[in-house]
DNA sequence: GTGTGATCATCT
DNA sequence: AGATGATCACAC
């Protein structure tokens, strides 16, 4: 087995990285580091992520911060058909449910998280093994885009923060939405409704729809 | 139980 | 086909 992968120093070291890494496919590099390759994702969804965090020396694990602590970035793997298309939503934070909401936009997980994005379009729809690791996008919010993002923020926590509980849904926002993010369904946790009295609810998400990451591949490499 | 990594399964 | 709600594996 290959030694670790040493954590980036900068920027450009890990762009250099990721781009070493392009054009391969997960079952040519998997195999080169000693993973053991899944048939089907169907109980290993984050094998993807897990790969390529380790193949870029990334040293977050499990802790809310950026992968990449100490440059301030985040690496999202972007499933894609063939022609760059998303096909998933992107997960982005866990959304705190109680008071421990952030107050602002400024000081939330979302923003923090999506402030400087390292995405590796994964491409292919056949097996995992014969999917391509795509060219690396290393990304920052326009003042358009980061706009958005802040207006669905603020919709959503507005909801929970005034304890609507009953119009909790991944029906809200227009890039960002809020979607069940538990081991089932039967976690719950507990809420203040609307008069304050406590419920249970599930736990929430917040979730990239595909339009806005298909903007985002579209807008750097000029995709159709 | 809550966070990370996400995709699956089903309905419209 | 696209979106929504549900689910899987692992670390701590």
């Amino acid at each position: 087995m290959p030694a670790p992968v040493p954590i980036p120093q900068s920027e450009a070291e890990l762009l250099q990285r990721a781009t070493a890494l392009a054009g391969h496919t997960l079952g040519a590099v998997a195999i080169h580091y000693g993973f053991g390759l899944p048939h089907t994702q169907r109980r290993q969804k984050g094998w993807v992520g897990v790969l390529l965090e380790t193949l870029l020396g990334a040293t977050a694990g499990n802790r809310p911060v950026p992968d990449f602590e100490h440059l301030g970035i985040e690496m999202k793997t972007l499933p894609t058909d063939e022609h760059g298309k998303p096909r998933e939503s992107t997960y982005v934070s866990t959304c705190p449910m109680n008071g421990t909401l952030a107050s602002s936009w400024e000081d939330s997980r979302v923003r923090h998280k999506m402030a400087r994005v390292l995405w590796i379009p994964i491409v292919g729809t056949g097996p995992l093994h014969e999917r391509l690791i795509g060219s690396p996008l290393l990304w920052s919010p326009s003042e358009a885009e980061e706009k958005v993002l802040r207006n669905d923020w603020e919709t959503l926590t507005d909801i929970i923060v005034r304890g609507e509980v009953w119009n909790l849904n991944a029906r809200h926002g227009e890039a960002l939405q809020l979607r069940p993010k538990a081991a089932n369904a039967k976690q719950l946790v507990w809420v203040h409704d609307e008069e304050g009295n406590p419920v249970q609810t599930q736990p929430r998400g917040f979730y990239l729809r595909p339009r806005f990451t298909h903007g985002l591949l579209k807008k750097h490499f000029g995709l159709s």
